[in-house]
DNA sequence: GTCTATAATGGGATAGAC
DNA sequence: GTCTATCCCATTATAGAC
């Protein structure tokens, strides 16, 4: 059977592939694109580094798949905030909670991702235009509906998730320097806990009080 | 005058270096470490390769002397906190007023510096560990005294301080994602203001809840 | 699909004249 | 201090045998 063959073929191939990405991940999140090098990551994979280029040909094909994997996997644990309905509180601790998740399971992919945003996302800026962007506006869309629902108060959509975006995801791409302040060689579930705990208070002090005066306090 | 003489060229070889690393610095950020050749940096400054390593011998020397001055003008700014004894609130307000500012104008720095942490400071942590943590507990410490005199409520007061500092400093090291999210080609002062009042209004309210419970809400 | 060999390039660093 | 010239090495990528 052929046929057969050519699956098991295809599945090994799969999954080979699979295992090069995810040390690939690993290694540009440590050392960026251009501190990669394929051998390294070949090494790593346990093949050579002209085995590894027949899977994927060039270092930048390579990397954009990372990159894919590593928006597929974001995307895939992110669908929380735009499935509302819900109260809004439980729906924006839960979508805290998820954020939290992913950098505690996945640095590497969050870091990898931040990388290249800040060299101002000259390879991935494409996908982020296509596939990031939208997914946000329908979520601020989402706040603003609880806003002109009176379900939670009038605050800059926009910035507040901005803010929960920078608040969950710093516990991966800066979890070097939080562990050094810390000290421990690296964050515990309990740091995750506690930085949860933290979080969800100020971002549900930030939709629940009606309209926070920016400037003089009471007596 | 040979001491005049003397004097003149340490200034101009002062004043070329410091041209270097302001050039240096939006390389090492846009390219990262291992992306950036020091011909490019060379080239926008000015000069030659090799006259450029006659003021940084080699790259790695050029690089650190970067992240030097990005952490030496980052202390200068931010001493607010620390010179505390008025209302919390009100440094409070300043010190994320600060961070923003360096935000704006020193985006370059900031994303020099996130991409070293996120890396896993392998070349800076121990400048890290030395010049940064001390002050990162110091601010700490003043969080706490302000608790236990009852100025401000009970929070954790280091995932108070990270949650700060992720959210400033995310207006630098992702503003590439937040213009595409906004639909335009770079942040403006506005975008800055915004985000300003949506940060000082959530701090705030998380020192000023007495204490915000974690599940539940009221009536 | 995996191997050996090899091109071809770029970039860090050095030597020495001026 | 600045220039020309050059070395040396790492790395991407390709060619071709098996």
């Amino acid at each position: 059977m052929p046929t057969v063959k050519i699956n098991r073929r295809l599945l090994n191939r799969d999954k080979l592939e699979a295992e090069i990405t995810a040390e690939a991940v690993r290694v540009f999140a440590e050392c960026g694109y251009e501190g990669t090098s394929i051998a390294t990551v070949a090494d790593n994979a346990g093949l050579s580094k002209q085995n590894l280029m027949y899977y994927f040909p060039t270092k930048q094909a390579l990397y954009q798949r990372v990159l894919d994997e590593v928006l597929d996997d974001w995307l895939a644990r992110m669908e929380s905030l735009a499935a509302a309905g819900q109260d809004p509180r439980e729906v924006l601790r839960a979508y805290v909670q998820a954020k939290l998740k992913f950098s505690r399971e996945n640095p590497w992919a969050s870091r990898v991702y931040a990388m290249e945003v800040i060299s101002g996302a000259p390879l991935y800026g494409g996908q982020i235009q296509t596939r990031v962007v939208p997914l946000v506006r329908k979520d601020i869309e989402v706040f603003e509906q609880w806003i002109s629902e009176g379900k939670i108060a009038p605050v800059n959509a926009t910035h507040l998730l901005f803010a929960i975006w920078a608040m969950t995801q710093s516990y991966a791409d800066f979890s070097a320097q939080m562990a050094l302040v810390l000290n421990r060689k690296q964050l515990t579930k309990k740091d995750f806990d506690d930085a949860e705990k933290v979080i969800v208070d100020m971002v549900l002090a930030a939709i629940s009080v009606p309209q926070q005066p920016s400037g003089g306090d009471g007596p």
